[in-house]
DNA sequence: ATTATCTATAGATCTATAGATAATGC
DNA sequence: ATTATCTATAGATCTATAGATAATGC
């Protein structure tokens, strides 16, 4: 009816075209990762799932690595800025009333809320995430370069949480806590399995009501007992 | 000297020789799987490993799924009995006493023991579990055939530990417990780089003081709070 | 006679590059 | 003139098999 209806071809176009196509290529790639692992895909996987030349990934990315760390890169600021930022917003709501179960919720929570109100555009890289944090190798690497200031922001937060417990036992908690976060994060279906549908591995409002809670009263339970031992060894 | 010098070549030589190159040829692989998971590998690889030629490999395995199959069907049981008849062990000596963390320690520790006593030969298998765990596709497949009935089991034992928690929430714990007690098995080196040191996610003895401990305050609490929300909701 | 292992090699798949094409952009 | 994309293809790597060899086993 009008000049509206004509493709949108102003200036910029071709780079308008070129960022488009690297989207949908970053799109399939992540898909691909999460489905199959790194070296789960190949190249050619990605350009038959994008529907175009496998020559153009090499046109735009020098290789896998290049894609996978566009990958990341698209994905992992935005949830460790978010985490910061939860924790931060908690930190200045809560004052000098930091609990265990509050600072865990702030961090947890800022990830699960993602995967619960952006399903689609979260769901596969969590699933990358899982996979990163039992790797060896590019898993270890990515965690660390992304995520390694979220964690340790966490970490003082706890701290200020349980001044009295030792710093020790606080990691050994968030070890546990990392390790059933990314297993959320996987969504494998095993749950859905092995309960017969009583539970499913995607229903993160569930995981929401009880992992920050679960988690904090684990903290608390092993600190207690640390400090008791403390004061049996050294009296 | 004598005879003894002699190689020992009786009779089932042949048959002798062979099931060590089979060995050879599944721990090698088992380390690889171990490494750079399902996918990162091959049978080359595998065979350059044991230093043999690679039609070697696919005289004794028709593939990588059925090497893989095998490296499985050479630890999983093992762990799976052992992790059964620890519960079976506990449940008869605490009668009707059954507590949650013991409960979590009968099934816990019995993996976390091994690792510790037999660390060599367990290792390798453990970071394949923890890969499993995460991984869609043959992860899923293998963690069902093997582990089903021991998750199942233990289940059971919650239960009985907390007969008025309901189902669903029990399930809930659980999925916990499987994501840090795989993270376990990564020993993926992540803590000790964040803890600058100060703990290493190799030290499983520092791991079974703490996990089920942890695990059985997370349980209770979860449990509290859903017993809490009933009451509330349908009073 | 059987079998554990090797050499040689065919066929499949993947990565990577050279060169062509058809559009935009100045 | 630049650039996003394509076709064609070389080279590398992997899987899988055929056939040879050198031992054991009867």
């Amino acid at each position: 009816m009008s000049d509206v209806e004509q493709p949108a071809r102003g200036k910029n176009h071709k780079a308008r075209v070129r960022e488009a196509s690297i989207e949908r290529i970053l799109d399939a790639a992540e898909q691909l990762f999460a489905e199959f692992g790194y070296h789960g895909f190949t190249l050619k996987d990605v350009a038959a799932k994008v529907g175009v030349s496998s020559t153009l990934i090499h046109y735009h990315f020098s290789g896998k690595d290049s894609i996978c760390e566009a990958v990341w890169a698209r994905k992992a600021p935005i949830s460790a800025r978010n985490r910061l930022e939860s924790m931060r917003r908690y930190a200045e709501e809560a004052g000098d009333k930091i609990t265990v179960e509050g600072a865990l919720a702030s961090w947890i929570d800022a990830d699960l809320n993602v995967q619960i109100d952006e399903t689609d555009q979260w769901r596969a890289f969590g699933k990358i995430a899982a996979q990163a944090n039992s790797a060896a190798g590019w898993g270890a690497e990515k965690m660390t370069k992304y995520f390694n200031p979220v964690v340790l922001a966490l970490i003082d937060l706890l701290k200020k949480a349980m001044p009295d417990c030792d710093e020790e036992t606080i990691f050994w908690g968030y070890h546990f806590v990392s390790g059933a976060m990314t297993h959320n994060m996987a969504r494998t279906g095993r749950l859905d399995e092995l309960s017969h549908g009583l539970c499913s591995s995607d229903d993160f409002v569930s995981i929401r009501r009880h992992m920050a809670k679960f988690m904090a009263a684990g903290f608390e339970a092993i600190c207690r007992e640390e400090a008791a031992r403390k004061r049996q060894t050294s009296p």
